[in-house]
DNA sequence: CTTGACCCTGACGCACGGGTCAGGGGTTAG
DNA sequence: CTAACCCCTGACCCGTGCGTCAGGGTCAAG
């Protein structure tokens, strides 16, 4: 399969699975007598799984400091019960985004009740920063 | 006074003052003789209702939308009540404002909905998206 | 006169996840 | 053989509000 069957394949663009690649997310995979990329199921699944992650909130960052986990998760089977604590591994990553997203969410609730405060008031004084 | 004197004076920095300028949020200040910039009170005002509005969620594009108002916010008296409507003429902004940080705070609690669920069913399947 | 603090313009950096050329080569059906 | 489509690498673009050099003039005090 070449690249743009495969990002077909997992949903995403063919840029998107060299980006992957690049950033260290993605193996470098098999190429073509000519140079071209070759893909199998099994790294379609990983950018599935990539996705996921992703999709979840996770940045790329945040997947490469766990890369060697995510064969883990794109294997169908989720026969988490081998030897490695399976998809908890992320836990550590998902937290700390947990916490950033609650910090951001609060941040912009704050901002809305003061902007809308504004606006009722006239808009004269905000309190100010330092 | 001076761009740093200025700058101090309404709580920010040089760069800030020039980067207004820059977007046409302060007008081009007059010039001393060897080309530095002059401000007097009325121009710290001015960047003090910037700020103002600056720290309560609105972005640069939304004052420079505006721009022609900023000035009945400078002025300390807050007559609003000569001819035009005041402050209030920051609606359509704030209102656009206030939807997009709506938007936001739903997207990233969604988003924190799906990491926590993901993190407690240990990550199989994330419905997905197109 | 010299020093140190301030000012000038112009231009790149940042965080994020790719999008979008540009210029050149591979591949395959008709 | 050729059109039409795919792939390659390298490099710039987006949005936001400035921060931070770089290289060079200006100003006030000692």
């Amino acid at each position: 399969m070449r690249i743009g069957d495969a990002a077909a394949a997992a949903g995403t663009t063919p840029r998107a699975l060299r980006f992957y690649e690049e950033r260290g997310l993605l193996p470098p995979p098999a190429r073509s007598a000519s140079g071209q990329r070759e893909y199998g199921p099994a790294e379609v699944a990983r950018v599935r799984a990539i996705r996921q992650l992703l999709a979840v909130g996770l940045t790329v960052d945040d997947l490469v400091s766990r890369v060697h986990r995510l064969d883990l998760l794109s294997e169908d089977p989720p026969r988490r019960c081998t030897d490695a604590p399976g998809p908890e591994t992320f836990a550590p990553v998902i937290e700390a985004r947990l916490t950033a997203l609650d910090t951001e969410i609060a941040r912009l609730t704050a901002l809305r009740e003061r902007l809308a405060r504004h606006a009722a008031t006239g808009g004269a004084n905000v309190p100010g920063e330092v």
